[in-house]
DNA sequence: TTGAAAGCGGTACCAA
DNA sequence: TTGGTACCGCTTTCAA
């Protein structure tokens, strides 16, 4: 059976409260002392019981607050519903949590979410956010008041943050095109890009990460053009259409960005002919994307994990503040997760 | 704030005791008052709190036990792995693990090692084991005898175990056919099919949803042979290799069962324009399998989530032991994981 | 048939 | 600077 801090107290001749004071390192207890109960609690092997914890934990419940840009983007269901799932398990261990969902990454809005969840007293923040001084500043500050924070989907490396939950955007562009290297039936690809937007860095990074690997495989490809849809369905459609038309020997359509509805449609609208020969890489599998993979519309989606970012995040940060420990996190990288039509069901 | 038992004893008029009696059906409390707690309960919303159960069930430890025919076969390591995440997660909350590992499926052993559990006070258990009369008849037993017992990997479907944890076998043969549908390159696959047993059910439905999905999206196919190899590599090396000499016209090799390190070398002795034009696919990235992707030798895996399902058997006996709600259970089943190259690492 | 109380491990607070 | 104790929610045991 594990070691108590009962038997860590008997075994130094003190008492309970005080070998507690010495391993939450709250003072008020003589040098020697402290050093003396150090000691036998690592030679003992004590290690505290989180059911302990937990339960002492209720007593006062601590508060995570969220900060996205989840309004009217689809891609964060998922993420809510992992959210919600590690609320459910955790709530009886005393983790309450707060949400601010906002529309788009306009930092303002965000720097005034993430004061209110500050000032509303939260013990520690989990943020998607657009990588801009101000917030990186707005982030740091918030850490050195001693909330740990932490970013999800979207990292803000080089702040004080915590660690990062999240996608490796390269890696996940990597995977895409070695899809692409595997069912391309072409001598050379030719392949239109449709980004969301080149102000976002996870889809740059995709695109990066998909040239970089079609190169190092030898993949004979062009890049006939890259265009940006907004992450918007009307747009992706209205331009995907065009591109069409000027190109008529695309072969891949890459989309690293939403809008994959709007571009889709565009795509069901050409021949057999020209659709049995052109294969589309998309990512994320949220909304009604995996309609279009069932009707054979996209070939491949490679996803992130979603849920799990959402689950881990809160995970991640309820055993820091449970423990105490004030080191530094790892990150939690999610996996690159292929979807075609056979196995695109279920999360 | 959640509902307690000592908030549902003070609306009820009674003690805490009774309460508890009567929410675990001990008896022993009339039943006006049963009724009446039940009701107050219910009105309430009360749900037992999880870190005050786990910390009382600290008391008397509960143990679950596993029998795993893993002993030279290296699939169960990542397996273990899961259910030993799992124990240290569960460990402050009084879960105990027993594990026996057997080799092979011999009926004889397993029926032994799951008595011995049974003499040795497991609380629950959880087995992969063969599907013959005498083990059903075996499960069947420890099940009346009020040990409940779940599968894992490989299923036993009409015993009484509560339920079934692992891979659904014939979707992961489809998920395989759709991979090829969108990778081949030839008017007509010509299939290879390397099964470990023709008495294994799991190889058989992977050989079976394989199929149905070529037929289903009319991918034209032909099936130049199948052969076993017994799960052993120096038997799959020496048949794929003569299979390979007699089929000149291979386009593709699908491997449902071990072994698959053998079939590898063979494939690797082909000339390289023939493996150009070959696509290989098999199951469970475990031991060397994925340095034969990271070769190029294998173009796609269909994983199973091997450390989930470790996970998940844990954590739901775990539960259903806690919670004792004695209900049936919901199965778990893992994804259909592709890996490639470029996605490889990392479990 | 029911109530009362101890105890699981850790935390917090008061008194010394 | 320290000890003592109450409490978190639930289970179990003993006494009534």
């Amino acid at each position: 059976m594990a070691v108590t801090i009962k038997q860590v107290a008997e075994a130094a001749g003190v008492s309970r409260g005080t070998v507690d004071r010495v391993l939450h390192n709250r003072g008020g207890v003589r040098q020697e002392v402290a050093e003396h109960i150090h000691e036998i609690a690592a030679r003992l092997g004590y290690f505290p019981n989180r059911a302990g914890k937990m339960l002492a934990a209720r007593k006062q419940p601590v508060t995570i607050g969220y900060v996205l840009p989840s309004v009217g983007n689809a891609f964060f269901e998922d993420v809510k519903k992992g959210i919600h799932a590690a609320e459910a398990e955790m709530r009886d261990f005393g983790l309450r949590l707060k949400i601010a969902e906002i529309k788009g990454f306009y930092p303002d809005s965000h720097i005034k979410a993430i004061r209110e969840m500050v000032a509303d007293g939260c013990n520690a923040l989990c943020v998607t956010t657009a990588d801009t001084p101000e917030l990186r500043n707005c982030i740091d500050e918030v850490v050195d008041s001693g909330i740990p924070v932490i970013t999800i989907n979207t990292d803000l490396s080089g702040t004080k943050r915590l660690c990062y939950v999240g996608s490796d955007y390269i890696k996940a562009g990597g995977t895409a095109a070695g899809l692409l290297a595997l069912c391309h039936n072409a001598m050379c690809v030719k392949v239109l890009v449709a980004t969301g937007s080149l102000d976002v860095k996870g889809h740059n990074d995709r695109i990066a990460g998909f040239r970089d690997t079609l190169e190092k495989k030898n993949i004979p490809y062009r890049l006939l053009d890259l265009y940006e849809t907004q992450d918007d369905n009307e747009i992706a459609y209205s331009k995907t259409k065009a591109m069409l038309k000027e190109h008529e020997d695309v072969s891949c359509i890459y989309a690293v960005g939403a809008g994959v509805e709007g571009l889709c449609k565009a795509v069901s609208e050409l021949p057999t002919k020209r659709r049995k020969n052109l294969r589309v890489l998309c990512f994320d599998d949220f909304g009604t994307i995996r309609q279009y993979v069932k009707k054979g519309i996209i070939d491949f989606v490679v996803c992130q994990e979603p849920a799990q970012q959402g689950y881990q995040s809160v995970i991640k940060l309820f055993n820091y503040l449970l423990d105490g420990s004030k080191g530094k996190l790892n990150n939690y990288i999610t996996k690159a997760v292929i979807k075609i039509k056979e196995n695109i069901e279920r999360n």
